[in-house]
RNA sequence: GGCAGGUUGCCCGAGCGGCCAAUGGGAGCGGACUGUAAAUCCGUCGGCUUAUGCCUUCGAAGGUUCGAAUCCUUCACCUGCCA
Protein backbone atom coordinates (compact mmCIF):
# COMPACT_ATOMS: atom_id res chain seq x y z
CA UNK A 1 0.00 0.00 0.00
CA UNK A 2 1.17 3.44 -0.75
CA UNK A 3 1.09 4.96 2.69
CA UNK A 4 0.46 8.53 1.66
CA UNK A 5 -2.36 7.77 -0.74
CA UNK A 6 -5.96 8.33 0.27
CA UNK A 7 -7.71 5.02 0.82
CA UNK A 8 -10.49 5.97 -1.58
CA UNK A 9 -7.95 6.63 -4.30
CA UNK A 10 -6.30 3.32 -3.52
CA UNK A 11 -9.63 1.50 -3.74
CA UNK A 12 -10.35 3.14 -7.05
CA UNK A 13 -6.91 2.31 -8.37
CA UNK A 14 -7.54 -1.29 -7.40
CA UNK A 15 -10.80 -1.31 -9.30
CA UNK A 16 -12.80 -1.89 -6.15
CA UNK A 17 -15.35 0.88 -6.56
CA UNK A 18 -18.14 -0.19 -8.88
CA UNK A 19 -20.87 1.94 -7.36
CA UNK A 20 -20.88 4.60 -4.73
CA UNK A 21 -22.92 7.33 -3.17
CA UNK A 22 -21.34 10.79 -3.08
CA UNK A 23 -17.61 9.99 -2.94
CA UNK A 24 -16.58 13.58 -2.24
CA UNK A 25 -18.85 13.69 0.79
CA UNK A 26 -17.41 10.41 2.02
CA UNK A 27 -13.88 11.65 1.47
CA UNK A 28 -14.61 14.80 3.45
CA UNK A 29 -15.96 12.76 6.32
CA UNK A 30 -12.98 10.40 6.24
CA UNK A 31 -10.61 13.34 6.30
CA UNK A 32 -12.43 14.72 9.31
CA UNK A 33 -12.55 11.59 11.46
CA UNK A 34 -12.30 7.79 11.30
CA UNK A 35 -15.45 6.49 9.67
CA UNK A 36 -17.35 3.58 11.14
CA UNK A 37 -18.35 1.24 8.36
CA UNK A 38 -20.03 -2.11 8.09
CA UNK A 39 -20.05 -5.05 5.74
CA UNK A 40 -22.40 -8.00 6.06
CA UNK A 41 -22.03 -11.71 5.41
CA UNK A 42 -24.98 -14.07 5.26
CA UNK A 43 -24.34 -17.61 6.41
CA UNK A 44 -25.73 -19.37 3.36
CA UNK A 45 -23.04 -22.07 3.38
CA UNK A 46 -20.61 -23.59 5.90
CA UNK A 47 -17.82 -21.47 4.47
CA UNK A 48 -17.18 -18.12 2.88
CA UNK A 49 -15.84 -18.02 -0.65
CA UNK A 50 -13.87 -15.86 -3.05
CA UNK A 51 -16.56 -13.20 -3.40
CA UNK A 52 -16.74 -12.78 0.36
CA UNK A 53 -12.97 -12.66 0.59
CA UNK A 54 -12.98 -9.58 -1.60
CA UNK A 55 -15.30 -7.90 0.90
CA UNK A 56 -13.17 -8.92 3.86
CA UNK A 57 -10.01 -7.62 2.20
CA UNK A 58 -11.71 -4.37 1.30
CA UNK A 59 -12.75 -3.95 4.93
CA UNK A 60 -9.17 -4.58 5.95
CA UNK A 61 -7.93 -1.91 3.57
CA UNK A 62 -10.31 0.56 5.13
CA UNK A 63 -9.25 -0.47 8.62
CA UNK A 64 -5.58 -0.09 7.76
CA UNK A 65 -6.43 3.42 6.65
CA UNK A 66 -7.70 4.12 10.17
CA UNK A 67 -11.43 3.48 9.81
CA UNK A 68 -13.52 1.33 12.09
CA UNK A 69 -14.98 -1.95 10.80
CA UNK A 70 -18.20 -3.58 11.93
CA UNK A 71 -18.38 -7.07 10.47
CA UNK A 72 -21.94 -8.27 10.47
CA UNK A 73 -22.84 -11.92 10.32
CA UNK A 74 -26.40 -12.37 9.21
CA UNK A 75 -27.95 -14.73 11.69
CA UNK A 76 -31.32 -13.22 10.80
CA UNK A 77 -30.90 -12.42 7.12
CA UNK A 78 -29.36 -15.87 6.66
CA UNK A 79 -32.70 -17.31 7.78
CA UNK A 80 -34.44 -15.43 4.96
CA UNK A 81 -32.05 -15.41 2.01
CA UNK A 82 -31.61 -12.52 -0.39
CA UNK A 83 -33.32 -12.91 -3.75
CA UNK A 84 -31.12 -14.05 -6.59
CA UNK A 85 -31.90 -14.29 -10.27
CA UNK A 86 -31.68 -18.04 -10.44
CA UNK A 87 -34.72 -18.58 -8.26
CA UNK A 88 -36.10 -19.10 -4.81
CA UNK A 89 -33.70 -20.28 -2.14
CA UNK A 90 -34.38 -23.22 0.14
CA UNK A 91 -34.77 -22.10 3.73
CA UNK A 92 -32.22 -23.39 6.21
CA UNK A 93 -33.01 -24.49 9.76
CA UNK A 94 -32.17 -22.24 12.66
CA UNK A 95 -29.64 -24.76 14.01
CA UNK A 96 -27.87 -24.94 10.68
CA UNK A 97 -27.75 -21.17 10.32
CA UNK A 98 -26.47 -20.80 13.89
CA UNK A 99 -23.67 -23.26 13.22
CA UNK A 100 -22.74 -21.47 10.01
CA UNK A 101 -22.77 -18.10 11.78
CA UNK A 102 -20.02 -19.37 14.06
CA UNK A 103 -17.95 -20.74 11.21
CA UNK A 104 -18.30 -17.57 9.16
CA UNK A 105 -17.40 -15.44 12.14
CA UNK A 106 -14.26 -17.52 12.63
CA UNK A 107 -13.29 -17.02 9.02
CA UNK A 108 -13.65 -13.26 9.14
CA UNK A 109 -11.86 -12.58 12.40
CA UNK A 110 -8.28 -13.33 11.31
CA UNK A 111 -8.45 -10.62 8.68
CA UNK A 112 -9.35 -7.76 10.96
CA UNK A 113 -7.70 -6.23 13.97
CA UNK A 114 -9.64 -6.24 17.21
CA UNK A 115 -7.23 -4.01 19.08
CA UNK A 116 -6.36 -0.36 19.10
CA UNK A 117 -8.39 2.77 18.65
CA UNK A 118 -10.07 1.51 15.49
CA UNK A 119 -10.67 -2.06 16.64
CA UNK A 120 -13.17 -4.07 14.66
CA UNK A 121 -16.48 -5.24 16.12
CA UNK A 122 -18.41 -8.37 15.21
CA UNK A 123 -22.19 -8.03 15.20
CA UNK A 124 -25.05 -10.39 14.44
CA UNK A 125 -28.32 -9.02 13.13
CA UNK A 126 -30.18 -11.85 14.85
CA UNK A 127 -29.63 -9.89 18.06
CA UNK A 128 -31.91 -7.04 17.07
CA UNK A 129 -34.23 -8.88 14.74
CA UNK A 130 -35.32 -12.01 16.58
CA UNK A 131 -37.34 -10.24 19.23
CA UNK A 132 -38.83 -7.59 16.97
CA UNK A 133 -42.60 -7.76 16.74
CA UNK A 134 -44.34 -7.92 13.41
CA UNK A 135 -46.41 -4.87 14.22
CA UNK A 136 -43.35 -2.78 15.08
CA UNK A 137 -41.55 -4.05 12.01
CA UNK A 138 -44.38 -3.11 9.68
CA UNK A 139 -44.98 0.27 11.28
CA UNK A 140 -41.39 1.37 11.83
CA UNK A 141 -39.65 -0.16 8.85
CA UNK A 142 -42.24 -1.32 6.32
CA UNK A 143 -43.92 2.06 6.17
CA UNK A 144 -40.81 3.53 4.55
CA UNK A 145 -40.69 1.09 1.66
CA UNK A 146 -42.87 1.95 -1.32
CA UNK A 147 -43.76 -1.30 -3.02
CA UNK A 148 -43.58 0.28 -6.45
CA UNK A 149 -39.92 1.09 -5.78
CA UNK A 150 -39.24 -2.41 -4.49
CA UNK A 151 -40.82 -3.92 -7.59
CA UNK A 152 -38.59 -1.83 -9.83
CA UNK A 153 -35.40 -3.43 -8.47
CA UNK A 154 -33.63 -5.58 -11.03
CA UNK A 155 -33.54 -8.80 -9.04
CA UNK A 156 -37.20 -8.52 -8.18
CA UNK A 157 -38.21 -7.67 -11.72
CA UNK A 158 -36.29 -10.62 -13.09
CA UNK A 159 -38.14 -12.85 -10.69
CA UNK A 160 -41.67 -11.63 -11.34
CA UNK A 161 -42.18 -14.12 -14.16
CA UNK A 162 -40.82 -17.15 -12.40
CA UNK A 163 -42.18 -16.07 -9.05
CA UNK A 164 -40.75 -14.71 -5.83
CA UNK A 165 -41.94 -15.35 -2.31
CA UNK A 166 -42.92 -12.56 0.04
CA UNK A 167 -40.06 -13.76 2.23
CA UNK A 168 -37.34 -12.98 -0.27
CA UNK A 169 -39.15 -9.90 -1.49
CA UNK A 170 -38.90 -8.56 2.06
CA UNK A 171 -35.20 -9.23 2.45
CA UNK A 172 -34.23 -5.67 1.59
CA UNK A 173 -36.13 -4.41 4.61
CA UNK A 174 -34.03 -6.51 6.96
CA UNK A 175 -30.72 -5.42 5.50
CA UNK A 176 -31.86 -1.81 5.48
CA UNK A 177 -32.87 -2.13 9.09
CA UNK A 178 -29.40 -3.45 9.89
CA UNK A 179 -27.84 -0.30 8.52
CA UNK A 180 -30.32 1.84 10.42
CA UNK A 181 -29.57 0.06 13.67
CA UNK A 182 -25.83 0.21 13.25
CA UNK A 183 -26.14 3.87 12.38
CA UNK A 184 -28.23 4.66 15.45
CA UNK A 185 -26.40 2.50 17.98
CA UNK A 186 -22.85 2.64 16.68
CA UNK A 187 -22.64 5.72 14.50
CA UNK A 188 -21.96 3.70 11.37
CA UNK A 189 -22.05 5.89 8.27
CA UNK A 190 -20.73 3.64 5.51
CA UNK A 191 -21.78 0.27 4.19
CA UNK A 192 -19.65 -1.69 1.77
CA UNK A 193 -20.49 -4.83 -0.19
CA UNK A 194 -20.56 -6.47 -3.58
CA UNK A 195 -22.33 -4.78 -6.46
CA UNK A 196 -24.98 -7.49 -6.33
CA UNK A 197 -25.87 -6.03 -2.94
CA UNK A 198 -26.20 -2.48 -4.23
CA UNK A 199 -29.99 -2.50 -4.09
CA UNK A 200 -29.99 -3.74 -0.51
CA UNK A 201 -27.32 -1.27 0.48
CA UNK A 202 -29.00 1.77 -0.97
CA UNK A 203 -32.23 0.58 0.64
CA UNK A 204 -30.51 1.21 3.96
CA UNK A 205 -29.13 4.57 2.88
CA UNK A 206 -32.61 5.66 1.95
CA UNK A 207 -34.20 4.32 5.12
CA UNK A 208 -31.74 6.25 7.25
CA UNK A 209 -32.43 9.40 5.28
CA UNK A 210 -36.19 9.00 5.78
CA UNK A 211 -36.09 8.04 9.43
CA UNK A 212 -33.12 9.96 10.75
CA UNK A 213 -32.74 12.61 8.12
CA UNK A 214 -29.06 11.69 7.92
CA UNK A 215 -26.98 11.26 4.82
CA UNK A 216 -24.87 8.11 4.99
CA UNK A 217 -22.59 6.47 2.46
CA UNK A 218 -22.28 3.31 0.42
CA UNK A 219 -19.58 1.66 -1.64
CA UNK A 220 -19.89 -1.44 -3.77
CA UNK A 221 -17.11 -3.50 -5.26
CA UNK A 222 -17.55 -4.99 -8.72
CA UNK A 223 -18.45 -8.62 -9.13
CA UNK A 224 -15.42 -10.67 -9.94
CA UNK A 225 -15.99 -12.25 -13.33
CA UNK A 226 -13.90 -14.13 -15.83
CA UNK A 227 -12.55 -12.47 -18.92
CA UNK A 228 -15.64 -13.63 -20.83
CA UNK A 229 -17.95 -12.19 -18.20
CA UNK A 230 -19.01 -15.47 -16.66
CA UNK A 231 -18.86 -16.17 -12.97
CA UNK A 232 -15.50 -16.67 -11.35
CA UNK A 233 -14.39 -18.80 -8.52
CA UNK A 234 -15.39 -22.21 -9.72
CA UNK A 235 -13.23 -25.20 -9.06
CA UNK A 236 -13.86 -28.90 -9.37
CA UNK A 237 -14.94 -28.90 -5.75
CA UNK A 238 -17.55 -26.23 -6.47
CA UNK A 239 -16.98 -22.70 -5.26
CA UNK A 240 -13.62 -21.31 -4.23
CA UNK A 241 -14.19 -21.97 -0.53
CA UNK A 242 -11.94 -20.52 2.11
CA UNK A 243 -12.42 -23.50 4.42
CA UNK A 244 -9.48 -25.90 3.99
CA UNK A 245 -11.80 -28.84 4.64
CA UNK A 246 -14.02 -27.85 1.73
CA UNK A 247 -11.22 -26.91 -0.65
CA UNK A 248 -7.66 -27.95 -0.02
CA UNK A 249 -5.16 -25.09 0.25
CA UNK A 250 -3.30 -26.77 -2.59
CA UNK A 251 -6.36 -26.56 -4.86
CA UNK A 252 -6.94 -22.99 -3.69
CA UNK A 253 -3.40 -22.09 -4.68
CA UNK A 254 -3.76 -23.84 -8.04
CA UNK A 255 -6.87 -21.82 -8.81
CA UNK A 256 -4.99 -18.53 -8.55
CA UNK A 257 -1.98 -19.90 -10.38
CA UNK A 258 -4.19 -20.79 -13.34
CA UNK A 259 -5.82 -17.42 -13.74
CA UNK A 260 -5.86 -16.09 -17.30
CA UNK A 261 -3.30 -13.46 -18.28
CA UNK A 262 -6.06 -11.04 -19.06
CA UNK A 263 -7.32 -11.07 -15.48
CA UNK A 264 -4.16 -11.36 -13.44
CA UNK A 265 -3.54 -7.63 -13.10
CA UNK A 266 -7.08 -6.99 -11.98
CA UNK A 267 -6.94 -9.79 -9.41
CA UNK A 268 -3.56 -8.68 -8.08
CA UNK A 269 -5.07 -5.26 -7.44
CA UNK A 270 -8.21 -6.55 -5.81
CA UNK A 271 -6.90 -9.48 -3.78
CA UNK A 272 -3.37 -8.62 -2.70
CA UNK A 273 -1.78 -5.93 -0.57
CA UNK A 274 1.13 -5.52 -2.97
CA UNK A 275 2.06 -1.92 -3.67
CA UNK A 276 1.06 -0.13 -6.84
CA UNK A 277 4.69 -0.25 -7.97
CA UNK A 278 4.98 -3.98 -7.41
CA UNK A 279 1.77 -4.64 -9.26
CA UNK A 280 2.74 -2.45 -12.17
CA UNK A 281 6.05 -4.28 -12.42
CA UNK A 282 4.16 -7.59 -12.54
CA UNK A 283 1.83 -6.17 -15.21
CA UNK A 284 4.87 -5.35 -17.32
CA UNK A 285 6.24 -8.85 -16.90
CA UNK A 286 2.90 -10.36 -17.84
CA UNK A 287 2.76 -8.47 -21.08
CA UNK A 288 6.43 -8.88 -21.96
CA UNK A 289 7.09 -12.43 -20.82
CA UNK A 290 3.71 -14.01 -20.23
CA UNK A 291 5.15 -17.53 -20.24
CA UNK A 292 6.95 -16.81 -16.98
CA UNK A 293 3.57 -16.33 -15.30
CA UNK A 294 5.10 -13.99 -12.78
CA UNK A 295 1.78 -12.34 -12.08
CA UNK A 296 0.01 -15.63 -11.48
CA UNK A 297 2.77 -16.86 -9.20
CA UNK A 298 2.70 -13.71 -7.11
CA UNK A 299 -1.08 -13.75 -6.99
CA UNK A 300 -1.27 -17.38 -5.90
CA UNK A 301 1.41 -16.93 -3.30
CA UNK A 302 -0.01 -13.79 -1.75
CA UNK A 303 -3.66 -14.75 -1.68
CA UNK A 304 -2.95 -18.23 -0.38
CA UNK A 305 -0.75 -16.75 2.33
CA UNK A 306 -3.54 -14.38 3.34
CA UNK A 307 -6.07 -17.16 3.65
CA UNK A 308 -4.04 -20.20 4.68
CA UNK A 309 -0.89 -18.70 6.14
CA UNK A 310 2.69 -18.33 5.00
CA UNK A 311 3.86 -21.74 6.21
CA UNK A 312 1.18 -23.67 4.41
CA UNK A 313 1.82 -21.60 1.30
CA UNK A 314 5.51 -22.44 1.39
CA UNK A 315 4.67 -26.15 1.57
CA UNK A 316 2.30 -25.85 -1.35
CA UNK A 317 4.86 -24.04 -3.45
CA UNK A 318 7.45 -26.69 -2.71
CA UNK A 319 4.92 -29.35 -3.70
CA UNK A 320 4.09 -27.52 -6.92
CA UNK A 321 7.72 -27.28 -7.85
CA UNK A 322 8.31 -30.95 -7.12
CA UNK A 323 5.29 -32.16 -9.05
CA UNK A 324 5.19 -29.67 -11.92
CA UNK A 325 8.83 -28.70 -12.02
CA UNK A 326 9.54 -30.96 -14.95
CA UNK A 327 12.11 -32.98 -13.07
CA UNK A 328 11.89 -36.76 -12.94
CA UNK A 329 9.73 -37.98 -10.11
CA UNK A 330 12.23 -40.72 -9.38
CA UNK A 331 14.84 -38.14 -8.53
CA UNK A 332 12.82 -36.76 -5.65
CA UNK A 333 13.73 -37.95 -2.20
CA UNK A 334 11.05 -39.71 -0.16
CA UNK A 335 10.33 -36.82 2.16
CA UNK A 336 9.88 -34.29 -0.61
CA UNK A 337 7.73 -36.63 -2.66
CA UNK A 338 5.57 -37.71 0.26
CA UNK A 339 5.11 -34.13 1.46
CA UNK A 340 4.26 -32.91 -2.02
CA UNK A 341 1.72 -35.64 -2.59
CA UNK A 342 0.09 -35.18 0.80
CA UNK A 343 -0.23 -31.51 -0.09
CA UNK A 344 -1.74 -32.24 -3.49
CA UNK A 345 -4.01 -34.90 -2.07
CA UNK A 346 -3.35 -38.56 -1.59
CA UNK A 347 -4.94 -41.80 -0.53
CA UNK A 348 -3.70 -44.95 1.08
CA UNK A 349 -4.29 -48.24 -0.64
CA UNK A 350 -3.90 -51.74 0.77
CA UNK A 351 -1.84 -54.21 -1.15
CA UNK A 352 -3.84 -57.38 -1.88
CA UNK A 353 -2.74 -59.79 -4.56
CA UNK A 354 -0.59 -57.28 -6.30
CA UNK A 355 -1.68 -53.70 -6.82
CA UNK A 356 -5.12 -52.50 -7.94
CA UNK A 357 -5.70 -51.65 -11.58
CA UNK A 358 -5.28 -48.08 -12.78
CA UNK A 359 -9.03 -47.47 -13.12
CA UNK A 360 -9.57 -48.51 -9.53
CA UNK A 361 -6.75 -46.30 -8.36
CA UNK A 362 -8.24 -43.36 -10.26
CA UNK A 363 -11.52 -43.85 -8.42
CA UNK A 364 -9.90 -44.49 -5.05
CA UNK A 365 -7.84 -41.32 -5.33
CA UNK A 366 -10.87 -39.23 -6.26
CA UNK A 367 -9.49 -38.31 -9.66
CA UNK A 368 -12.46 -40.01 -11.29
CA UNK A 369 -15.95 -40.32 -9.92
CA UNK A 370 -16.70 -43.73 -11.36
CA UNK A 371 -14.94 -46.56 -13.09
CA UNK A 372 -16.73 -45.59 -16.29
CA UNK A 373 -15.32 -42.12 -16.03
CA UNK A 374 -11.85 -43.48 -15.29
CA UNK A 375 -12.02 -45.79 -18.31
CA UNK A 376 -13.11 -42.87 -20.44
CA UNK A 377 -10.17 -40.82 -19.24
CA UNK A 378 -7.77 -43.63 -20.08
CA UNK A 379 -9.37 -44.04 -23.52
CA UNK A 380 -9.01 -40.31 -24.11
CA UNK A 381 -5.34 -40.47 -23.25
CA UNK A 382 -5.73 -38.35 -20.15
CA UNK A 383 -4.50 -40.78 -17.53
CA UNK A 384 -0.91 -40.86 -16.38
CA UNK A 385 0.96 -43.05 -13.94
CA UNK A 386 4.19 -41.50 -12.70
CA UNK A 387 3.93 -39.02 -15.58
CA UNK A 388 3.69 -41.74 -18.20
CA UNK A 389 0.47 -42.01 -20.18
CA UNK A 390 -1.54 -45.12 -19.43
CA UNK A 391 -3.22 -46.86 -22.36
CA UNK A 392 -4.65 -49.96 -20.70
CA UNK A 393 -7.31 -49.31 -18.06
CA UNK A 394 -6.79 -52.75 -16.54
CA UNK A 395 -3.07 -52.25 -16.16
CA UNK A 396 -1.88 -52.83 -12.63
CA UNK A 397 1.23 -51.07 -11.44
CA UNK A 398 4.05 -53.38 -10.43
CA UNK A 399 6.51 -53.17 -7.57
CA UNK A 400 8.99 -51.48 -9.82
CA UNK A 401 6.55 -48.63 -10.45
CA UNK A 402 6.56 -47.68 -6.78
CA UNK A 403 8.45 -44.49 -6.12
CA UNK A 404 10.49 -44.45 -2.96
CA UNK A 405 9.19 -47.92 -2.25
CA UNK A 406 5.54 -47.07 -1.70
CA UNK A 407 4.27 -44.12 -3.75
CA UNK A 408 2.48 -43.81 -7.07
CA UNK A 409 1.70 -40.52 -8.77
CA UNK A 410 -1.58 -40.54 -10.66
CA UNK A 411 -2.64 -37.74 -12.88
CA UNK A 412 -5.81 -36.93 -14.83
CA UNK A 413 -5.29 -34.37 -17.52
CA UNK A 414 -2.63 -31.76 -17.10
CA UNK A 415 -3.37 -30.52 -13.64
CA UNK A 416 -5.20 -33.06 -11.54
CA UNK A 417 -2.76 -34.96 -9.45
CA UNK A 418 -3.13 -37.45 -6.66
CA UNK A 419 -0.70 -39.52 -4.70
CA UNK A 420 -1.32 -43.14 -3.81
CA UNK A 421 0.56 -44.57 -0.88
CA UNK A 422 0.66 -48.32 -1.02
CA UNK A 423 0.63 -49.91 2.40
CA UNK A 424 2.18 -53.21 3.31
C1' G B 1 -63.45 -21.88 -10.17
C1' G B 2 -63.45 -22.91 -15.98
C1' C B 3 -60.49 -23.66 -20.46
C1' A B 4 -55.74 -24.32 -22.89
C1' G B 5 -50.52 -25.34 -22.75
C1' G B 6 -46.29 -27.09 -20.15
C1' U B 7 -42.86 -30.27 -16.55
C1' U B 8 -36.88 -34.27 -20.68
C1' G B 9 -30.12 -35.76 -18.61
C1' C B 10 -25.63 -30.11 -14.93
C1' C B 11 -28.41 -25.86 -17.86
C1' C B 12 -31.20 -24.59 -22.39
C1' G B 13 -33.86 -27.46 -25.59
C1' A B 14 -35.60 -31.48 -29.60
C1' G B 15 -38.25 -36.09 -29.58
C1' C B 16 -44.45 -37.32 -29.43
C1' G B 17 -45.57 -45.86 -29.46
C1' G B 18 -40.23 -49.76 -31.37
C1' C B 19 -34.15 -47.76 -35.01
C1' C B 20 -34.12 -43.59 -27.51
C1' A B 21 -29.46 -43.58 -22.57
C1' A B 22 -32.72 -40.19 -25.82
C1' U B 23 -30.89 -34.92 -31.94
C1' G B 24 -28.69 -29.97 -31.11
C1' G B 25 -26.38 -25.94 -28.21
C1' G B 26 -23.92 -24.38 -23.63
C1' A B 27 -21.17 -25.78 -19.30
C1' G B 28 -17.86 -29.70 -17.68
C1' C B 29 -13.99 -33.28 -18.79
C1' G B 30 -9.78 -35.25 -22.04
C1' G B 31 -6.41 -34.54 -26.33
C1' A B 32 -3.58 -31.31 -29.88
C1' C B 33 -1.16 -26.33 -29.88
C1' U B 34 1.17 -23.50 -25.73
C1' G B 35 3.13 -21.14 -20.72
C1' U B 36 -0.11 -25.70 -15.08
C1' A B 37 -2.90 -18.76 -19.67
C1' A B 38 -6.62 -17.32 -23.59
C1' A B 39 -8.48 -18.47 -28.36
C1' U B 40 -8.98 -22.50 -31.84
C1' C B 41 -9.59 -27.51 -33.52
C1' C B 42 -10.72 -32.72 -32.26
C1' G B 43 -12.90 -36.11 -28.91
C1' U B 44 -15.98 -37.17 -24.73
C1' C B 45 -20.07 -36.36 -21.71
C1' G B 46 -25.98 -41.85 -16.56
C1' G B 47 -24.03 -46.26 -13.98
C1' C B 48 -22.27 -51.42 -13.77
C1' U B 49 -16.18 -56.45 -13.06
C1' U B 50 -16.66 -52.92 -21.28
C1' A B 51 -20.77 -55.97 -21.89
C1' U B 52 -24.25 -57.47 -30.15
C1' G B 53 -25.22 -57.58 -21.96
C1' C B 54 -27.59 -55.57 -17.49
C1' C B 55 -29.53 -51.56 -14.31
C1' U B 56 -31.46 -46.54 -13.50
C1' U B 57 -33.32 -41.95 -16.09
C1' C B 58 -37.63 -38.11 -19.67
C1' G B 59 -42.55 -34.09 -12.76
C1' A B 60 -45.07 -38.42 -9.26
C1' A B 61 -48.09 -42.80 -8.95
C1' G B 62 -50.98 -46.26 -11.53
C1' G B 63 -52.77 -48.33 -16.35
C1' U B 64 -52.99 -49.81 -21.86
C1' U B 65 -49.40 -52.53 -25.04
C1' C B 66 -45.27 -57.86 -27.14
C1' G B 67 -43.00 -52.83 -26.42
C1' A B 68 -43.97 -46.04 -23.56
C1' A B 69 -40.10 -40.09 -22.78
C1' U B 70 -44.01 -40.80 -26.43
C1' C B 71 -51.12 -43.24 -25.43
C1' C B 72 -54.83 -43.24 -20.98
C1' U B 73 -56.11 -42.01 -15.61
C1' U B 74 -55.16 -39.56 -11.09
C1' C B 75 -52.02 -36.27 -8.35
C1' A B 76 -48.31 -32.14 -7.76
C1' C B 77 -46.17 -27.81 -9.65
C1' C B 78 -45.66 -23.88 -13.54
C1' U B 79 -47.58 -20.63 -17.65
C1' G B 80 -51.42 -18.26 -20.44
C1' C B 81 -56.63 -16.97 -21.35
C1' C B 82 -61.55 -16.50 -19.13
C1' A B 83 -64.37 -15.74 -14.37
Amino acid sequence: MSADMHVLDDLQWRGLVAHSTDLDALRAEMDDHPVRFYVGFDPTAPSLHMGNLLQILTARRLQEAGHVPYALVGGATGMIGDPKNSGERALNDLDVVKAWVERVRGQIEPFLSFEGSNAATMVNNYDWTASLSTIDFLRDIGKHFPVNRMLARDVVRSRLEAGISYTEFSYVLLQSMDYLNLHRDHGVTLQTGGSDQWGNITGGVELIRRVEGARVHALATPLVTRADGTKYGKTEGGALWLDPEMLSPYAFFQFWLNVEDEKVGELLRAFTFLSHEEIEALDAQTSEKPFLRAGQRALAEHVTALVHGAEETARIMAASTALFGGGALRDLDVDTLAAALREAGSVEVERADGLPAVVDLMVASGLSRSRSEARRTVAEGGAYLNNVRVRDPELSPTESDLLAGSWLVLRRGKKNLAGVEVLR
